[in-house]
RNA sequence: GGGUCGUUAGCUCAAUGGUAGAGCUGCUCCCUUUUAAGGAGUAGGUUGUAGGUUCGAGUCCUACACGACCCA
């Protein structure tokens, strides 16, 4: 069998017959009573003594000394083991040590020469023998692709990775605990769903099979959300997947992850304090300041108050003052003079969409609240009193993206009915019936808010790619040669 | 969906159409405070897959797979 494989994997497979040989077990138990090496580095004491588990992820060979780092949850320490100090199965077994292997160890803290603090190792456990090599020691792992589909590889041997996904990993804990400190609950709705409601967007298809029943994987949780602010629940919010069956991008992954609140009898400008407050938090929070630099260069300024400016205003500014008493001719060639690849047959709100994509949207680094968007992209939202074209809602801008989106959400049930039938654009919302009963019943006036948390993320760690802040991104399987 | 680019040793990368190489990793040695340790030696390849052009293909052509970037 070890014949068939490459010489650098039949040397590991070598090695661990030959640990299995001197009674030890491989793959040990528990190894219990350990420091982290961040712990040790921060209760540092010449001559204490530690027990520590890790990685060794490099060794330096000098004879009868012998250094080497070990690679935990907080970083690396450096060990060093003197050979004649083992006992002479311990020896045995170190000799049979490999890069990547898991070990424990018991000593003494000491400081090197170069004043490196380190571990004086008087016992060795193995704790899991490696049997493929660690990428390079000093490139780390670089083809994108293989970082993606074998993320343990990525995050053993590249900082940067894990720093990204560390980053996205501790926002997800802050939205939660900003949330929670302001009252609102955090409540599970379902992801299967039989009308995929609450969005546009191209929903995967599933199908219970006891029950005989096609089913929808949700695309967005707002219709659920809604009917518990009719059952009485004030301020709620899910921080959970949804699933859009469209394609895959820089910014799309088909599965990503969603904040969404509703908050009973506040509206769609105390849903944007909110955010606001929010988001400049986790800058601060995570990144330890409110300039964030980005892969482009550019840097975002999380620097409050964030300005507020009306869709129209926004248009007008980019494509001039008379864009709204133009003729479709005149806006499509206006559009094309603008450096816009526009599809035929386009309405003028459509036209104005993609002006407003490109060249408003486009250029925002730093965040700006767009308000009251047109009342046909957004069916689910209060129309404006005085102007009932519009609705009261915000989309916040950011690091040129839709980063989250706030409305004043549309209570009146038979408004509701008769938007979810009238809205433009390729995507037509099917009507959930069972939403349109609940509402109904009743349901207090309320903001609402979304918010892209991948999105956000790539944005605080600088990342160029939402696939950097996903721990396992959708890849196509890998051919198989068999 | 369209266009451009990429895929070479376990990893990181070389290689005018003319003998597939290097560093790290591995293996055998030397060295009791090293830091990408150092030194001596050595092994490692169906160049993504399948075809084609050619005296000769990692290199040129076609298709496919996977990925990256840009556009829709």
């Amino acid at each position: 069998m070890s014949e068939d494989l490459a010489p650098l994997l039949a040397a590991r497979r070598e090695k661990l017959e030959k640990v299995r040989l001197l009674g030890v077990d491989p793959y040990g138990a528990a190894y219990s009573g350990t420091e982290s090496t961040g712990e040790i580095r921060g209760r540092w004491e010449e001559g204490r003594r530690v027990r520590l588990a890790g990685r060794i992820v490099s060794h330096r060979d000098m004879g009868k000394s012998q250094f080497l780092h070990l690679q935990d949850r907080a970083g690396r320490l450096q060990i060093y083991v003197q050979k004649p100090a083992l006992a002479e199965k311990e020896l045995a077994v170190f000799q049979l040590l490999d890069l990547g292997d898991i070990v424990g160890v018991e000593g003494t803290l000491f400081m090197t020469k170069a004043g490196e603090p380190s571990v004086r190792v008087e016992s060795l456990t193995l704790l899991s023998k490696s049997l493929v090599p660690l990428p390079d020691k000093w490139h780390g792992l670089v083809d994108v692709e293989t970082r993606h589909r074998q993320r343990h590889l990525d995050l053993i041997s590249n900082e940067g990775s894990r720093k990204a996904l560390d980053l996205r990993i501790r926002l997800v804990r802050y939205l939660r605990d900003f949330l929670h400190a302001r009252e609102f609950t955090e409540v599970e709705t379902p992801m299967m769903q039989t009308v995929a409601g609450g969005a546009a967007a191209e929903p995967f298809q599933t199908r219970h099979n006891a029950m005989g029943m096609d089913l929808f994987l949700r695309i967005a949780p707002e219709l659920y959300l809604k009917r518990l602010l009719v059952g009485g629940m004030e301020k709620v919010f899910e921080i959970n997947r949804n699933f859009r069956n469209e394609g895959i991008s820089r910014k799309h992954n088909p599965e990503f992850t969603m904040l969404e609140a509703y908050w009973a009898y506040s509206d769609f400008e105390g849903m944007a304090g909110l955010v606001e407050e929010m988001i400049s938090g986790a800058a601060q929070e995570l990144t330890g300041g409110l300039q964030v630099q980005q892969s482009d260069g550019s840097v975002i300024d999380f620097t409050r108050p964030w300005p507020r400016k009306r869709y129209w205003d926004a248009v007008v500014e980019v494509a001039g003052a008379d864009w709204f008493q133009l003729s479709l001719e005149e806006m499509e060639k206006k559009a094309k003079g603008l450096g816009l690849d526009l599809e035929p047959k386009l309405a003028a709100a459509e036209i104005t969409q993609k002006v407003f994509e490109k060249k408003v949207e486009g250029q925002a680094v730093n965040p700006i609240f767009i308000t009251h968007l047109p009342a046909e992209l957004v069916p689910l939202a209060k129309l404006n009193r005085e102007d009932p074209t519009v609705v009261d809602v915000f989309e916040l801008l950011l690091g040129r993206q839709e980063v989250s989106p706030g409305y004043s959400e549309l209570n009146d049930p038979l408004l509701q009915a008769e938007r979810f039938r009238k809205q433009v654009g390729e995507h037509t919302q099917k009507v959930d019936e069972d939403f349109l009963e609940a509402l109904q019943s009743g349901m207090p006036p309320a903001g609402g808010m979304g918010l892209g948390v991948d999105r956000l993320a790539m944005l605080l760690s600088g990342s160029d790619s939402i696939r950097e802040v996903i721990l396992f991104p959708l890849l196509r399987p890998r051919e198989t040669s068999a």
